[in-house]
RNA sequence: GGGCCGCUAGCUCAUCGGGUAGAGCAGGGGACUUUUAAUCCCAAGGUGCCGGGUUCGAGCCCCGGGCGGCCCA
């Protein structure tokens, strides 16, 4: 969208065409040949209430009253002396109906093509069919589809078209438009639920002089007026807590992340995430605050707590299942394991699970790999795992009754990922430490390890209070939520390789 | 990064033991006064992803590359 002044500057040059007359002509000579096309179109009914209005109409029956349709035709069927054409907008579809005795330009209306958009007034009546219709007296066109787009039965199915070419996909595919509407709704009783409990929403910054807050692959710009390199950030999560610590309560931020790794159906390089924080909280008080954000959501957008996911049932109903990684773990290997396993043991269970244990992992690094290559794969789900390592937890805080452990649990649903949640490490000494570790990975060549920031050790030593967050996932609980299997189904545009 | 699969008209898809390609829909022209993917007639539409190779001849076989999908890492 341009900028208000900008439509300003267009007024003032002298825009040809007047708001509210339809069809007037543009003023000769702009050269645009567009002149034609009016600069705007009062609606006044859309299909959807047309169909909610007058949808009782008997067939044959026909009002006196008079409305302004607009839309895309989808379809058109030519007939000698009247038309149809099946117009639709965004709320659905309603019948266009012309004679060439009654309506102006009828040459020219039997002609439109599939993808046109037009402008229609006339009466409203059904036919003899008992198709709703606007009785066209005048239309105009509104816009020309210069490129056709898909079969009009099977429109488009090419997923490579579907991607690039969004906007094709969208008029072709109705459950394309579904999924990223429902998408919005997510967002939109995400954001009511959070800010009924009190959560303030904030943006944080989206360019990080050091990428924190998770383990991933940055990616990296360069600032020239600074000139110093950038990166676009990883996770808002480090940010958020210097909020906490001065003094908004409860925060939560929605937004865009980007992580330099592969492509997959359920990795896009940019996602969102929801990050949320709690002061004064621990990770227990997150469990019932997920169990029934995440319900509501369902609900909202689905009318329920049961949902199917590829073929299976979730239920979100809360309680959700809760269960440790180590006693997870032990289970899948037949064994009892956990943190204090001999790492020995630990390594040689990995090595048996198929994963090349790594000399510098600890006992929780292959725990982790553990459950990760043997229980994980089978959790279905709603399930909160607990228990995850301090080693692989570097921004966590401890448990309190096994220093060797986080106070963290992820969630999975329908077999993913989509919620990481714990008490927050506060103590700057201890997150010292922690970073001192990942950068010592980090040094030994594990990319993802996190880098020493003297910023938010800074900001600890202002003083974090006892604090719980968690981040969730907002494509996939989309995905979830809209019953597909593939990222890129629920972001408008998702990455692909640039055509060349 | 590895494996498998795909790429033919604007879209959806065919074709064949290697003999330079066909349909439906869309788009163009025409007929038609209540259609519902309307119907009917006519004409047009292709560097078969790109580049090499084998062959008398390649969309098809071989090699390399591109883009995409799925699986694995």
């Amino acid at each position: 969208m341009p900028a208000a002044d900008d439509d300003f500057d267009d007024a003032a040059a002298g825009t040809p065409g007047t708001p509210g007359t339809p069809g007037t002509p543009g003023a000769p000579g702009a050269g645009s040949g567009d002149h034609e096309i009016p600069y705007r179109f009062d609606r006044t009914a859309t299909a959807g209430e047309l169909h909610d209005r007058y949808g009782s109409l008997a067939a044959g029956e026909e009002t006196g009253d008079e409305v302004s349709v607009a839309g895309r035709v989808m379809l058109v069927r030519p007939q000698g002396r009247l038309a149809f054409a099946t117009l639709r907008d965004a709320s659905g579809q309603v019948q266009l109906f012309a004679l060439a005795a009654e309506t102006r330009g009828f040459e020219a209306f039997a002609k439109l093509a599939l993808g046109d958009w037009v402008g229609a007034s006339g009466r409203v009546v059904k036919t003899r069919k008992g198709e709703l219709s606007v009785k066209v007296r005048d239309w105009v066109l509104l816009a020309k589809a210069r490129r056709g787009f898909g079969d009009k039965w099977k429109g488009v199915t090419d997923v490579e078209t579907r991607y690039r070419q969004r906007e094709v996909d969208l008029w072709a595919n109705e459950r394309t438009r579904e999924v990223l509407t429902l998408r919005s709704r997510v967002l939109s009783a995400l954001r009511h639920d959070l800010e009924g409990r009190g959560f303030v929403e904030v943006e944080t910054p989206m360019l990080h002089a050091i990428p924190g807050g998770a383990a991933a692959k940055p990616f990296v710009t360069h600032h020239n007026a600074l000139d110093t390199d950038l990166y676009l950030r990883i996770a808002p999560e480090l940010y958020l807590k210097r909020l906490v610590v001065g003094g908004f309560e409860r925060v939560f931020e929605i937004g865009r992340v980007f992580r330099n790794e592969g492509l997959s159906p359920r990795h896009n390089p940019e996602f969102t995430m929801l990050e949320l924080y709690q002061a004064y909280a621990d990770h227990t008080d997150l469990v019932p605050l997920l169990e029934s954000l995440v319900a509501n959501v369902a609900r909202a957008v689905r009318g329920t707590t049961r949902i199917e996911c590829e073929g299976r049932q979730v239920d979100l109903t809360p309680p959700w299942r809760r269960a440790s990684l180590a006693e997870l773990a032990s289970e899948a290997v037949g064994r009892a394991v956990d943190v204090h396993t001999e790492p020995d043991e630990l390594r040689r269970l990995v090595a048996e699970a198929g994963q090349d244990p790594q000399p510098d992992w600890g006992p929780g690094k292959l725990l982790l790999e553990l459950f990760e290559k043997t229980a994980e794969t089978s959790l279905w789900g709603p399930i909160f795992v607990a228990g995850f390592p301090a080693e692989v937890s570097p921004l966590a805080r401890r448990d309190r009754h096994d220093p060797m452990l986080a106070e963290r649990f992820e969630v999975i649903v329908a077999g993913r990922e989509l919620v990481n949640g714990f008490s927050e490490l506060n103590d700057p000494d201890d997150q010292r430490r922690r970073f001192e570790a990942q950068a010592a990975a980090r040094a030994a060549g594990d990319e993802e390890a996190m880098m020493v920031d003297e910023e938010y050790l800074r900001a600890l030593e202002h003083g974090l209070p006892p604090t719980a967050g968690l981040g969730i996932g907002i494509d996939r609980l989309v995905m979830l939520l809209a019953d597909v299997a593939n990222i890129r189904e629920v972001i408008a545009f998702p990455t692909l390789r640039p055509e060349r």
